[in-house]
DNA sequence: CGTACATCCTCCAGCGACTATAGGAGCAAG
DNA sequence: CTTGCTCCTATAGTCGCTGGAGGATGTACG
C-alpha cells in the first residue's frame, strides 16, 4: 500500500496537465518528488497545493520567472509581502496597458468590419487599412 | 548604380526589423528577392508596401496564416472581400474575448493588490489569492 | 495466476513568431 | 587603404508548454 498520489491525480486536483507537471519539475519550479519501486512519482497533498498556486498564478498571467519568486515568498512567511506587492502591481500595469491597446484594437477592426461593403478586394476598407497605416485614427502598441 | 533597395532600408520604412524581413522570405511570406553581384538583396517600393501590409496586420494581432490569406486577396482586387470580412470579424471576436477576460483579471489583481496591508507574506492578501483559487470572484479563462 | 487495460515512464521534436549569436564578406567614405 | 557599417548564412535559443514514440508498471477482473 502506498501513501504517495500520482501524478494523474495531482493533474485532476490541481488542474495542471500530467506532462505539464513533468514540466515544471523539469524547470525547478516543482520539486522532484519521490519515487515508487518502479519509478513512479509520487505526490502528497503539498504538491496539490502548490500547483494550484502556480495554475493560478498563471491564469492571472504571471511569467514562470515572477511565480517562482512568489513561490519562495510563500515559503517564507515571515518575510514581508512587499515583493509580492511588487509583482502583483507591475502585473495589474501590465493588464491595464493591455486592456487599452485592445480596446484601440476593438474600434479599428470595428471600423474595418463596418466599413466592408461585401463588394470587391479592389474596395474592400479591410484591405484598405491594413495596406494603408496612415488610414487608422490610433497608434497601436503591441496587441 | 543600382537601383534597388537594401534590407535595412526597407527594414527602416516598413517597420519591420531586418531579421525578420529575412524570417518573412524563409517563411514564404515574401517572395526572395533578386541579389547583387556581392550576394544582397534588392527590394523594391512595392516589398516596402508589402511589408508596411504585414506589419499592420501583425499590430492588430491577425496569425501569419491568417496575413498570408490576406495577402493572396490583396494580390486579386477583382475577387470578393468575404473573406477578408470572415478573418477581421474573427479576430473582433478574439479581441472582444480578451478584453472581458481581461477586465476579470484586473478586476482580481485590484483586489489582492489592494488587499495588501503590506505586512508579513504570512497574512498577504496577494499570495491568500493565489494558493486558494476559491477565494477568487471571477471565473477566469486563459488571459 | 494470467491477461487486458489504464496509467505511467523517458526522450525528443515541434509549436508560433521571432531574436540572437558567430563568423564571415561587401561596400562606401575619408 | 583602412575604418566601420551593413549585409550574408547557419544555427541555436526564447517562452511555456504539447505531442508522439516506444516501452514499463500497476491494477482489476476472471
Amino acid at each position: 500500500m502506498n501513501h504517495g498520489i500520482a501524478i494523474g491525480k495531482v493533474s485532476q486536483a490541481s488542474g495542471v496537465k500530467v506532462t505539464t507537471v513533468r514540466f515544471y519539475e523539469q524547470i525547478g519550479l516543482l520539486a522532484a518528488p519521490p519515487r515508487t519501486d518502479g519509478g513512479r512519482r509520487t505526490y502528497d497533498r503539498k504538491d496539490i497545493e502548490r500547483l494550484t498556486f502556480i495554475r493560478h498564478s498563471r491564469e492571472l498571467g504571471f511569467e514562470i520567472d515572477q511565480i517562482r519568486t512568489l513561490l519562495e515568498l510563500q515559503d517564507r512567511p515571515d518575510q514581508s509581502c512587499a515583493d509580492a506587492d511588487t509583482i502583483a502591481k507591475a502585473r495589474l500595469v501590465e493588464v491595464k496597458a493591455k486592456i487599452a491597446s485592445l480596446t484601440a484594437l476593438q474600434a479599428e477592426l470595428e471600423r474595418m468590419v463596418d466599413g466592408c461593403s461585401h463588394g470587391r478586394v479592389e474596395s474592400c476598407r479591410v484591405i484598405e487599412i491594413l495596406a494603408d497605416h496612415g488610414k487608422c485614427k490610433h497608434h497601436l502598441h503591441d496587441a
